[in-house]
DNA sequence: GTCTATACTCGGATAGAC
DNA sequence: GTCTATCCGAGTATAGAC
């Protein structure tokens, strides 16, 4: 990387842009965010703003992307500790940390719907960050499974599915109505399998209640 | 109902409007289904069909209850018979009919998500439908949970709301991928549930099957 | 009451000047 | 690299024919 200056001028711009409109959707909710607005918070023109993306949907898969950059700083990556109870806590505090943005979690759950389309900009962005969760959650599972505290009447791929449905379809029912714990319903889901609060190493404090 | 013979007419009329716009959506996808589309699949011009839904917003809303309604005739009422087999069933059987018309789990997908904001013509909808469909899950869970069938480490609400949320949660799971198993996914939520597939006294057949 | 035609708005895309 | 100008498509509103 670092190539030319006038080249990692431009890099530099799309990342002042990334996240200024994260910035902008995470307070002012999505509500048509359109082009024009994203572009008039960084100071420039809705053409000058595509020169950095090819469409609107370019754009709107690089913020997603983005976010996930951020998310993962934040919240540590999922895959270091590869636990069903690393992966609880971290799901629950995402979900929790979701709650405080709306306009991410509309965008989010809007993309996913329009990005069904192959053709579409941020399918690959949703094929692949799915299926790289997935396999995350897969590995725990079959984990404490073969530690045999884990029932085996469902097999490890359908689960990983079910946990990630419930923390996705959680986030539709919470567009609806704020007033639900979307948290509590994901937490639910490991109470479910069996997953019993653990004082783990770390020491974590319990995610869930309140509300 | 059924007043003068204009307006009967018009009642008419909008019916026809909607079971054509859903044979359209079901065949041909949502794929930007504009109302102008849906006009000229009825033989009439765009304004023409905005004259009896007062925006293109509260044509889709009717639309979605329109599905409610056929698919309720197809698949029968759930609160007949509210034990947790039967929801199982009933659950089962629509996710994997579902799967049969892409456009319609778009369009259901995509108007959750626009409905979020109160304002929104579908806003209604999608709280009354939900709330309608977790009362009757709530009511088989806490019968079932009185049979001492199962378990009560979490409430029957959060447990309806996980029901809920995978099921629509694995529709933007498959709308990336229309090779995954909707239907296998919440079936495994009742198996995690320990609800065992039984014959009912009535002796239901699999509503699902033909396909 | 029901429709056609038309016109207005808005967001996104694109060409070309600087 | 950034702008202005322009175009296009979709949704909406309305005048008025029948």
């Amino acid at each position: 990387m670092a190539r030319r200056g006038a080249y990692a001028k431009g890099v530099a711009k799309r990342e002042e842009i990334l996240e200024s409109a994260l910035e902008v959707i995470a307070r002012e909710g999505y509500r048509g965010a359109s082009v024009k607005e994203l572009a008039e918070a960084v100071g420039l023109s809705q053409a000058g703003l595509l020169h950095y993306f090819d469409s609107k949907d370019e754009l709107f898969a690089a913020i997603l992307r983005k976010r996930d950059e951020v998310d993962a700083r934040r919240f540590g990556d999922l895959d270091a500790d590869p636990s069903l109870d690393r992966i609880r806590e971290g799901f629950v505090g995402i979900v929790r940390h979701n709650a405080e943005v709306p306009g991410l979690v509309q965008l989010f759950s809007r993309q996913a719907v329009e990005a069904g389309d192959p053709e579409h900009p941020a399918h690959a962005y949703f094929v692949e960050r799915s299926a790289a969760l997935r396999a995350t959650i897969v590995a725990a599972i079959e984990r404490r499974q073969e530690e045999g505290g884990l029932t085996d009447a469902v097999d490890p791929e359908t689960l990983a599915r079910v946990i990630q449905a419930v923390a996705d379809g959680m986030q539709l029912q919470w567009l609806q109505d704020p007033g639900v714990d979307m948290a509590a319903a994901v937490d639910a889901v490991f109470v479910l399998l069996g997953v019993e609060k653990q004082v783990g190493p770390a020491g974590f404090e319990p995610t869930t209640s309140t509300v």
